[in-house]
DNA sequence: AATGCGTTTGCAAACGTTTGCATTTACTTG
DNA sequence: CAAGTAAATGCAAACGTTTGCAAACGCATT
């Protein structure tokens, strides 16, 4: 049944049907304790504890969705979880225990130790995150450099003059699209301004809600951390029929399908999810045969929509 | 290690003390084999062929989300799994093969062969779909009869006269969504209009747009069968300088986040997925301790916001 | 010292596969 | 007909846990 190149062609053949034919199927428990090999890879959603971004997020569910097909592309299967169950020992819970062969981790957060940890105990292991971080683990993912770098020049050469950032820069992936939008900002001689704030549209909506009561329209651009972000200060403008992108024009980051959708349509920083996945995918194959691999960033693309076009 | 009563307390704790001192862990393959129970829920996403729906549905994904979390509160795991790696055989596939002791099947789809098949194996499962349609297995899921009722009786309030009903009856959940709307409208004596779509924000807003150019604003109500569904109406509408709502009210169905960050808000029919994915998760346990369950239907709210205001 | 009870230890079988080796069978070729 | 090869069969061990039973141990009470 496994095509053991030993037994005939046929042989195997007519030997599957004849499983198929009587409900039969392999035993996994057993065919894992005799193989120590489960096929099976555990992801895990790695939130931190102080954001209100929680499993609902579009972007990190789309990440998820592309991964999970991915696997099966690879006849693996994906095992989820989030921190709750696996608490902070994933080499133990997940690897030692045989529950799976691999680990991806969506996500870097602000605090990267249970991945070092896991990683230092030699578990097979990619993350979705920024490559440029310095680590012990191979990250695939964006530029996003580059990425916070081309939608602020994009927004300069769209005649912005006072461009917001918004999103926190301490959080890893983010942090490079801060340092891309202030490297873009300074070879404009404009003036920065950063806007700290939750990573959720939420957040978004209150802050720029709080910014335009506070200090009124001081600002024509905004560069959003992401498109829920993006999204909850398009909203919080258009309340106040600030025209967008005549007043401010806005570009977000991920390119969900909210972006395309919304009116006006969310210009985005379109990150190739689909290539990333089958990439950590194989990485971590490479990985099972003891290979070691490296980082690796994954191209981006500008989708120049409504909300930057002037 | 697995809290044996025979074994004095204080044992016990040493014992697993020093278990996590020496990352020592059952190997879960050896105790699958022995006990012929994984603790493992198989949660498959059931896509029909013909829809351009995706595994990137943001409702669908929250779903599975609340239910990752409502399984992890009773120590079960989750396989993720989409149709592709279980082919159509899943009661053999996942129960057979004990890569699972349980099957969780999100959304009916149009066609429930798969599902009966493996309800009649004796297979434990449990469905998010519309708890009125009969099957032989148990359904937990949203009154969307009411809810298309609730919601159009809302737009009729409202004063709308020629309310549009957007989505594809056929689809077993819609389609109470859509007898509910028919109701509505004929207690209203009001002339139904049903516009069947895929059950997508992108086909939503091209067969808007479709209908507006061909027949004019002939409509001054829509119905949506889902938030994305709605979305994408609206866009449409605004293209055109269509006044949400005071040319056209709108509500749609699911209330995903981005109903409250949209522009205008978007009113909808809340589901509430943490408590059927806790109820569906209460379910399979009862089954797998042989018990029979049956389908449960869960409140819904009508979540009043700006698209339905005036 | 004997009895009883709670707790621990030791032992063996079983779960269903995979793997390697030795053997047998079927079939082809000189 | 013998020799040779490809394919199939049979056998036994091992993976690491759980389970039940029997035996042993430690300790307190008669």
């Amino acid at each position: 049944l496994n095509d053991n190149p030993l037994i005939k062609k046929e042989t195997r053949v007519k030997l599957q049907r004849l499983a198929k034919q009587h409900n039969f199927s392999l035993n996994t428990a057993a065919s894992r304790l005799r193989t120590q090999k489960t096929n099976v890879v555990a992801v895990i959603i790695n939130l931190d504890g102080d954001t209100e971004q929680s499993i609902n997020d579009p972007f990190l569910l789309k990440v998820v969705g592309e991964i999970n097909l991915a696997l099966n592309k690879f006849g693996l299967e994906l095992l989820l979880s989030n921190s709750f169950m696996a608490s902070d020992d994933w080499a133990n819970y997940f690897i030692n225990s045989r529950r799976a062969d691999g680990l991806i981790v969506v996500g870097q957060g602000k605090n990267q130790a249970n991945i070092e940890a896991a990683a230092d105990a030699g578990v097979p292991l990619v993350v979705w995150g920024d490559p440029k971080s310095p680590s012990n683990y191979p990250i695939v993912g964006s530029d996003n450099y580059l990425g916070g770098r081309l939608a602020t020049e994009h927004l300069l050469n769209k005649g912005a003059k006072n461009i917001l950032f918004l999103g926190d820069p301490g959080h890893a992936e983010i942090g490079e699209r801060h340092r891309g939008y202030l490297d873009a900002i300074a070879s404009a001689k404009a003036t920065p301004h950063v806007v700290s704030i939750d990573i959720t549209s939420g957040a978004s909506y209150k802050n720029i809600n709080k910014l335009l009561v506070e200090k009124g329209l001081y600002f024509d651009g905004i560069m959003a951390c992401s498109d829920m972000v993006a999204l909850g200060a398009m909203k919080a403008l258009k309340e106040r029929y600030i025209s967008i992108p005549n007043d401010v024009a806005l570009v977000g980051f991920d390119d969900i399908a909210m972006a395309d959708i919304s009116h006006p349509s969310l210009s985005s920083i379109k990150q190739n999810t689909q290539r990333a996945s089958v990439i950590l995918v194989e990485k971590l194959i490479a990985q099972f045969s003891g290979q070691t691999t490296t980082s690796q960033v994954v191209d981006i693309e500008l989708i120049c929509r409504q909300s930057s076009q002037r």
